[in-house]
DNA sequence: CGCTGAGTTGAAATAGCTCAACTCCTGTGG
DNA sequence: CCACAGGAGTTGAGCTATTTCAACTCAGCG
């Protein structure tokens, strides 16, 4: 769970073409690398860091006292996260999957600027759109919308990119991993999805799909 | 459920003591009057104007196509709103009972400010600890964190006043009307609340409902 | 004094949870 | 190359909390 984001440095980061392309050698800046499932920072510490996302996947989520966890929000490739309301983090945030992010400390950005601005107001919609989906619908709508929001995050792909585990999507979703599974199994069974392999879903019917998400 | 805000000038602002403490003759200034569940702004609307509540209080949500209604904030007498991630509005904004707002146009107001800073990152935050509730926990924890917010936001008073339905509170947690009542009435069986009224709770053991929020 | 809307309560239906068994995939070591 | 172990995911069966539908109470108001 909590590898130390030094294990990441034995992964060349020619593993990852996508990376690569976007970030060429030359423009490389202080991109640290994380190992899958590496904290990046926890509830109650020092707040300040802004992080943006070269590769990989990221959780914001807190621990529950009973053992549950609530993940609010994932970030993906190309997306800034980090931005808190208080001195200290009010989340967790780990990594999902093998990710590299560059920093960037207080005092480098200007604190009220206008893309900061935007960026906070931004994460405060995507915390509400959130709710809509979290609050009501049963769980086959709130899969279905989960999944066309990864969609279009990715750029509408037919094929979508899982960086997470079941576990993760149950947490985000406020459901179990076996109501996840059992739902994606029904919408694979309605002729709507593929599953080629565990982190990957092909669409077959992306209509359908955004039809469940009214 | 649409009264024009206009129909609010029948009742003299005399008929509530607190906004004229607060808000003596001579500082009040631009108050719009607002008749319980009127309409303050609507989804699609141009954003911009911010609006602080001298009294009453403010349900923001979203119609869902199947006539569902998720809540994803209220905000109580003293607390500022308004603020959008674009240049439209993305919720409706609607009183709950009689409500006195402030408004600030666009340009009144410097739109990257330290203090609309600030209050966007609360607006994120407070957003993502409404997940929490929503998310998992069972009503009675859902009720319990509800309460004690309400509690919190006005001063931690024994009586808490409730400026909203059971309607309101439901779809603000993402549960029936019926499962509100039935938990209220299981808080009351266990000696935690009296119901004075509908709309006013006394919190006989605050101690018994902040150790439900775990 | 009856009407209306809000709130409460009851009974039956059901969606999702829990617990448990099983499969599948992947990595490791002989 | 195969055997094996462990983790992730799937599936099944029974249970339970919440929803649904319906009846009822209560308070405010013309």
């Amino acid at each position: 769970m909590y590898a130390a984001a030094q294990t990441a440095s034995f992964h060349p980061i020619a593993r990852h073409p996508v990376a690569a392309e976007r970030f060429p050698q030359a423009r490389v800046h202080r991109i640290a690398l994380f190992a899958a499932d590496s904290e990046i920072y926890a509830q109650g510490e020092r707040s300040g860091t802004l992080y943006h996302i070269a590769f990989g996947a990221v959780r914001i989520f807190r621990l529950l006292s009973d053992g549950r966890r609530q993940v609010v929000a994932f970030h993906l490739a190309g997306e800034t996260f980090g931005f808190e309301a208080g001195r200290n983090r009010g989340f967790f945030a780990e990594t999902t999957v093998e990710t590299g992010l560059r920093t960037m400390e207080a005092g480098e950005y200007d604190a009220c600027s206008p893309e900061l601005m935007a960026n906070a107001l931004r994460g405060m919609a995507r915390a509400q759109e959130h709710l809509l989906v979290v609050g009501r619908q049963s769980a086959i709508e709130k899969l279905a919308v989960f999944l066309v929001d990864l969609m279009g995050r990715q750029g509408d792909p037919d094929q979508i990119d899982l960086p997470m585990t079941r576990n993760d999507i149950g947490d985000y979703l406020g459901m179990t991993i076996e109501t996840v599974s059992r739902n994606l199994t029904k919408l694979r069974a309605g002729g709507i999805l593929r599953l080629p392999s565990s982190r990957c879903i092909e669409v077959l019917k992306p209509e359908h799909l955004r039809r469940l998400c009214q």
